[in-house]
DNA sequence: CACCTTGCCTAGAGAGTCGAGGTAACGGAG
DNA sequence: CTCCGTTACCTCGACTCTCTAGGCAAGGTG
């Protein structure tokens, strides 16, 4: 419910995202999803349609595994949880985007 | 001649670090991608097969414009000038990186 | 019963970057 | 004179990722 244009410039960063969520502590789809919107006031939206192939490719790569579970709603979800390399990779990521993120600043923003 | 790995993060902010490029007057292409590399320590390492697509694109969306020209050495160049519509662009791209970069740091940079 | 929310999934389209090639002209080194 | 590095532009195909737009299912509420 925030932006309305297509989000070019989230390339590249819903990886690093989805794993610091996983961070806290597994989570099912949706709720990643819920918490990022919470997390930044809304002004991230992450559609389904990036989300869950993004949640497959990573656990392709390992970075996290998946299992089925219930929700506190007693619903059928499928649980996320980071792997040891999924850790490693956060960080990597982390430390990517800090670095463009502040090329990026220094020339854009005067 | 800095990073190595494909970087995933540029999408969407090459147009906008080209256009911020060109708000200081007539460049051509050979001599952006140097300045960008300049201005970032040589931390961001614009590849020719992006930006010379980049700079195609934005001049058939009228956010450039182009004409033959020579350089200092006497060689012939492309020099691209920035438009009105370029500069209204820059503006709304600096702003959307703003606050997007603004929103990811908040979730990852703790 | 209809409807909203939770929750997961997928196919196809579209956009953009990258690697790897090619062309051309100049200047300096050997 | 030839070779090579630099300047300078261009393009194709592969690849990756996001987004739209659907679909499915189950639960609660009016």
């Amino acid at each position: 419910m925030a932006s309305k244009e297509p989000n070019s410039l989230l390339h590249g960063t819903l990886d690093a995202l989805v794993l610091k969520t996983l961070e806290a502590g597994p989570q099912h789809g949706y709720a990643i999803a819920r918490a990022l919107e919470a997390a930044t006031g809304g002004r991230l939206d992450i559609e389904e349609g990036s989300l869950y192939p993004a949640l497959y490719r990573m656990e392709k790569r390992a970075w996290i595994d998946a299992e089925w579970g219930t929700s506190e709603l007693q619903r059928r979800v499928k649980l996320y949880r980071l792997t040891r390399a999924g850790r490693a990779q956060l960080v990597r990521e982390t430390e990517a985007w800090a670095a463009f993120s502040r090329a990026v600043s220094q020339v854009l923003l005067t």
